[in-house]
RNA sequence: GGGCCGGUAGCUCAGCCUGGAAGAGCACUCGGUUUGCACCCGAGAGGUCCCGGGUUCAAAUCCCGGCCGGUCCA
């Protein structure tokens, strides 16, 4: 793949005539050193020697950050304030993986200039991928984690720097700066891919850990090409963690940057400190540990047992439970800074993830017989991080609430555990079982397999690459979403030719009151395309749907069905026309009835919202919304289904704002400046992909970037009404309400819902609540009722089969012919009649439509030489009969009416009779 | 967004595969026994088998659609 690149990019200034370059005897890959060496110095190659690499002085982490953005500030980069580790401004990613996702794609394709050039940013960033390693590597994987990063955006026209500054750069930073001796650091060339984009890189490793990367974004990748892009992007990520590491030389990344915090979790859980020397031991060694490879780790403790002369086993307790414990120290903060952040975990979406992680926590927890509370922990987080992270302390409650939420659940889900076991008592569980237990239950496989020997000594066996046949169970869905898509979009072939024309003068944002235009028609497709030159309709957008109206040509006027946007360019979607041709001027003329109700419906959106944040809190994100003229609805995150005095409370702050009159402003503002301005709750309803933002704002309250429209003032809501509220996925809220002139027709529909059932009742409307009581009431006593005369008729009837009955010697006969098809009443009696009587056979014909509904009862000492299947055959030797059941009880309906029956079963039982007695010998129970 | 699992008595669940008269334990009521910690014995009450449709003589059970909950993955 490196073959593609001229490798002559490797060969930078600060290399010349001082580093030579070589090649690593383990991995292959080339790397730059002042010093001759067989290896490339990264792990897993070498060991860690960095613990005995000297540096001016040892680093806090605070202040590795601030070394850091001090370093390159003095050479020219402006700091940049880092984002939120939820990605909000992207569509295609959830979480803030590196320091250039605050650029992306925005600012890396092009369109947007970045705040500043070359900038410098520390930009806390989550990471889930390496997750498992997380502690069993002492630091080199972390779940969280801040990324340094120096940027250039090198355009055509504007050259900021390249490869030579941006290696000049690093070297001088870890050998004036950070003071490590520059025959230590090793340059290793690489080559990086990632959203779409690839370039070549420098790995710098110092003392066996990677400690910066340099990349240089230059190729998009299109299939299997890589195509140069014009804009060419000075990528870098400096770990900052590593930094402070390398610079205290703690033994674990932990220590270096959670300090004291380590020894206070090592206390609540009740973990000792490993010894400090098999710390250091292992330390060093660290860098070899893979997790696809555990017998690494084996035998690293083996080397540490020879080492320091000590047993394999005592090792091997001591250090065991720390890989848990950094797991969760680590994990812990990742929790507060997603929920800091927002984060509402679910079971779908970005909350999925943050559900992941504390799960992943929780299990750790009960691996360690912890029965400290997860809060309790991540409470500690938040002190611990809250001068660096002030939302922590500002959502502290809301976090905490949210954690002893997902621990409850947890440990719901875990109380199901010896249920569920039960059913492998005896079996062990198969693999595929045991997928099967994770996949629907969540149920991790070692707690199954403790449970099993607990409670029932069932061993199981546990691959160890379970995880791994869990995730190739879920191979690839993904399409389906853009199929979906496409079925309300435009065709391809309109799109672009839809493409061709210029920008359309968007006269419902210059004015959203204007309900009559003039145009110019620039283009017809289909006789059902049209594009303007401007237009008043309202393309579909941010929730709210299309315009509908008409086209006024000459004399004639033609519907409008929909509208559709295509870049900058707006498509009318035609009903079917003829006289609309290219050049002509037409008449436009929405619907304006429906369309100032959808502008209601879309500002009410935006104060609803508000009023949702502020009640529930910042956690409040748009997770979908709809606006039409009827009502409107808008999908939030939050934790829990509202109370009703909470959705009270929202109601009234809505109408509130309705109330005040505010004036809603519009602005369009360039990118950079509208997020400082506003903050990335902007994008709520989407990400748009331009330079300038439209931005509307209800001021003190609200502000999106919001492509609809809306309406002037506050006051034109007129009124909002909730009503609707559900929960429709686990996280997500879906608030349902009704606007202005809206409501009259929604309260319509109550209220002839309200009168249909008052008039069925029979009273008025006032009277219906209390007419419900009653005739519930009513019912109830006719129920008991019923059963009273149910009672009475079945003990008539036992009494009248008891005369009716026919003694056969073998069996007491009875056919019974009832009027009444009460089959809840004729069950009870069958049971009845033949447990008093168990030599009765009773057989019951009714009539239905018809035909003859039959049931046939044996009592228990009938049953010895009676079969009630053998009746059944015997019947339909004479007429069409479909009936089953067991021996003692069969039931089904014959083809003829009851007259008829009655006549044929009479005879027919005599007839089986007779047989009966002949084989009555060999007739016996089983 | 996709996959999987579940919804039966107040609670915990069995029954469903292979259709045939709705079950167990706990809790509850009554009677007896006993009064040392999950007492025991007997009797009884308690059901929209999540909802709707279909197949069938017959559906808790099979099929289709929906609702609700759980869970894994992206």
């Amino acid at each position: 793949m490196s073959k593609i690149i001229d490798e002559s990019i490797y060969r930078v200034k600060s290399f010349r005539g001082k580093y030579s370059r070589d090649r690593c005897r383990k991995c292959g890959s080339y790397f730059w050193s002042v010093k001759a060496r067989e290896e490339c110095g990264d792990a897993p190659c070498s060991d860690y020697t960095f613990f005995s690499i000297p540096v001016k002085r040892s680093l806090s982490y605070r202040d590795a950050i601030d070394v850091f953005l001090n370093f390159f500030n003095r050479y020219g980069h402006e700091i940049i304030e880092p984002r939120p580790v939820v990605a909000r401004w992207r569509e295609d990613l959830y979480l803030t993986i590196a320091s250039i996702v605050a650029f992306q794609p925005h600012v890396t394709s092009g369109l947007v200039p970045p705040p500043a050039n070359p900038l410098v940013i520390a930009q806390p960033c989550i990471r889930l991928e390496d997750i498992d390693s997380v502690g069993l590597t002492i630091g080199r994987h972390l779940t969280n984690f801040i990324m340094g990063g120096h940027h250039a955006f090198n355009y055509v026209d504007k050259q900021v720097y390249w490869t030579d500054e941006t290696v000049e750069y690093a070297r001088q930073f870890f050998v004036d700066e950070i003071g490590v001796p520059e025959e230590e650091i090793v340059f290793k060339e690489s080559w990086w891919e990632g959203g779409g984009n690839a370039g070549p890189c420098f790995e710098v490793a110092i003392g066996g850990i990677e400690l910066a990367t340099l990349v240089f974004m230059m190729y998009r990748v299109n299939g299997s090409n890589y195509v140069e892009m014009p804009l060419k992007i000075v990528d870098t990520g400096y770990g900052i963690e590593r930094i402070a590491w390398f610079t205290q030389k703690t033994p674990t990344a932990f220590h270096a940057v959670y300090g004291e915090l380590v020894r206070e979790f090592h206390r609540r859980l009740g973990i000792l400190e490993p010894d400090t020397e098999i710390l250091h031991e292992f330390a060093r060694r660290a860098g070899r540990i893979r997790l696809e490879e555990l017998s690494t780790i084996d035998k690293i403790i083996g080397e540490i047992g020879d080492a320091l002369g000590m047993k394999k086993s005592s090792i091997e307790e001591q250090i065991r439970p720390t890989f848990d414990l950094y797991a969760i120290v680590d994990h812990t903060k990742t929790i507060s800074m997603m929920l800091a952040d927002g984060i509402v975990p679910s079971n779908s979406g970005e909350g999925y993830l943050a559900r992941l992680v504390i799960r992943r926590v929780l299990r750790r927890l009960g691996r360690l017989n912890s029965d400290v509370p997860l809060v309790e922990l991540v409470d500690k987080q938040l002190s611990f991080w809250g001068d660096m992270y002030p939302r922590m302390i500002k959502n502290r409650d809301r976090i905490r609430e949210i954690v002893e939420l997902e621990e409850d659940r947890y440990r719901e889900t875990l109380s199901r555990v010896s249920t569920i076991a039960s059913r492998y008592s005896k079996k062990s569980p198969t693999v595929e079982d045991l997928v099967d237990l994770y996949d629907s239950h969540g149920l991790p496989p070692d707690i199954v397999a403790n449970e099993l020997k607990k409670r029932y000594g069932v061993l199981v066996e546990v691959p160890p690459n379970f995880y791994s046949i869990v995730a190739s169970r879920h191979s690839k869905p993904k399409i389906v979403r853009e199929m979906e898509r496409e079925a309300e979009a435009l065709p391809d072939y309109v799109v672009s030719w839809a493409l061709r024309f210029p920008e359309t003068t968007r006269i419902f944002h210059e004015n959203p009151y204007q309900r009559t235009f003039k145009a110019k028609v620039l283009g017809v497709l289909d006789g059902k395309y049209v594009v303007l030159d401007s237009t008043a309709f309202y393309p579909e957008g941010g929730g709210q749907i299309g315009d509908r109206g008409i086209l006024i040509a000459g004399s004639r006027s033609y519907k409008v069905l929909d509208a559709k946007k295509v870049g900058n360019v707006i498509v009318h979607v035609m009903e079917g026309f003829e006289g609309i041709t290219e050049n002509i001027e037409v008449a436009g003329e929405i619907d304006w009835n429906v369309r100032y109700k959808r502008m209601r419906h879309h500002t009410a959106t935006h104060i609803l919202l508000g009023a949702l944040r502020k009640v529930l809190g910042e956690h409040i994100w748009q997770a979908g919304a709809e606006k039409t003229e009827l009502k409107a609805r808008l999908d939030v995150t939050h934790y829990k289904l509202p109370s009703d005095e909470e959705i009270e409370k929202i109601e009234i702050l809505a109408n509130n704002i309705v109330d005040s009159a505010i004036d809603v402003k519009v602005h369009y503002l360039p990118r950079n400046v509208a997020e400082n301005t506003y903050g990335f709750t902007l994008y709520q309803g989407g990400v748009p992909m331009t330079p300038i933002i439209r931005v509307v704002e209800i001021p003190n309250w609200d502000a999106e970037a919001c492509f609809g429209t809306h309406v002037r003032n506050t006051s034109e809501v007129g009124g909002i009404k909730i009503v609707n509220v559900e929960k429709i996925a686990d996280g997500i809220v879906r608030f349902e309400y009704v606007v202005a002139t809206a409501l009259a027709n929604h309260i319509k529909g109550l209220e002839e819902k309200l009168r249909s059932v008052a008039s069925k009742l029979g009273v008025g409307i006032n009277e219906v609540d209390i007419r419900i009581d009653s005739t519930t009431r009513e019912l109830n006593n006719l129920r008991s009722m019923l059963n009273l005369y149910r009672d009475v008729y079945i003990n008539n009837l036992l009494q009248h089969i008891a005369n009716k009955t026919v003694n056969v010697g073998v069996a007491k006969l009875c056919l019974l012919r009832l009027d009444i098809d009460d089959r809840e009443m004729l069950r009870e009696l069958l049971v009845r009649a033949t447990s008093r009587e168990p030599k009765l056979a009773i057989l019951t014909i009714i009539p239905r439509d018809n035909r003859t509904y039959v049931e046939i009862s044996i009592g228990l000492e009938a049953q010895e030489s009676i079969d009630a299947k053998d009746i059944v055959s015997e019947i339909a030797r004479y007429v069409n009969i479909k009936a089953g059941g067991k021996k003692d009880h069969v039931s089904g309906i014959i083809e003829s009416n009851i007259d008829e029956v009655e006549k044929i079963i009479e005879r027919t039982i005599q007839e089986y009779v007779k047989k009966v007695e002949l084989t009555k010998p060999k007739n016996s129970r089983k």
